[in-house]
DNA sequence: TGACAATATTCGTTTAACCGGATATACAAA
DNA sequence: TTTGTATATCCGGTTAAACGAATATTGTCA
């Protein structure tokens, strides 16, 4: 039962929660997403994204500078569940709906800065909509 | 959100998940049930038991000189869903049911003690077996 | 009332979490 | 190679959790 405190662990903190969040609703997100997103440093967004991957809930990718992080399978039974129930939870949230929309306008903004002033001109390449099921992603309703 | 992390700060620690656990098996238990089978000390017992009192989990009855505990109708959804996922999740925890085994072994001492020296042999009166039903309570295999 | 039992709470300490700022690393492009 | 960007990690400092021991509280019983 140890296991499971350190996996409620992982969910016991506000950033990290909204960071699974922004995940569950896009297949996959850079750290300055992340840190625009939610309007933290870079340094704890990196921390807390380390968190993430340490209990094995989300993987990086690297690609060139910048490193992308998505949701993985999770081997832990009880972790996989809560994850799912945490996912269809947080989607009747009006805060995490109104996340989501933060999120897309981010997204937007980004990729329309890249396509007329340069292709870099905030941080990231252009990301890819999700490829899951958009769900109750877009604008949220 | 704040109020998901906050709930999920109450399951982050392996006591008071196994007091829980512990509540989701018998309607109800007293302070010294659970010092007893989780082996730990009186103030922690009684600490732990107020914070899960204090999120609104679980409720005390006094009865005498003893403080019963039990599960109550948890207002937030969230936290009500993760709750019922949490038990489910725990019964196929070799860990959760062995601890369940020394639950009833302590519970069954408790009640013979009482039975033959005098009524308060050990610490409270003998406990009714829980009104639920016993799903995967009992020996467990 | 006084002695005792179960529980709650306080106290001081220790440990763990979290943080921002600074630095280190890795890569890209000039 | 130098410069700049994105990210990771390190370094104190600060806050919050958790703890055991001691004390307070509440109720029982003689």
């Amino acid at each position: 039962m140890k296991e499971a405190s350190r996996f409620f662990k992982v969910l016991a903190d506000e950033s990290r929660l909204k960071m699974l969040w922004l995940l569950f609703n896009r297949r996959e997100l850079c750290v300055c997403d992340i840190m625009a997103v939610l309007d933290i440093t870079q340094s704890k967004a990196s921390r807390h994204l380390a968190t993430l991957r340490n209990v094995g809930i989300v993987v990086d990718r690297r690609e060139g500078q910048w490193s992308y992080y998505s949701l993985c399978p999770v081997e832990d039974k009880l972790a996989e569940e809560h994850l799912k129930l945490l996912k269809t939870s947080l989607s009747k949230r009006p805060d995490a709906r109104q996340l989501i929309v933060k999120l897309n306008t981010w997204l937007k903004e980004k990729e329309q800065a890249s396509s007329c002033a340069g292709n870099n001109a905030l941080c990231s390449a252009p990301v890819k909509t999700a490829a899951v099921k958009p769900a109750l992603s877009g604008g949220a309703r």
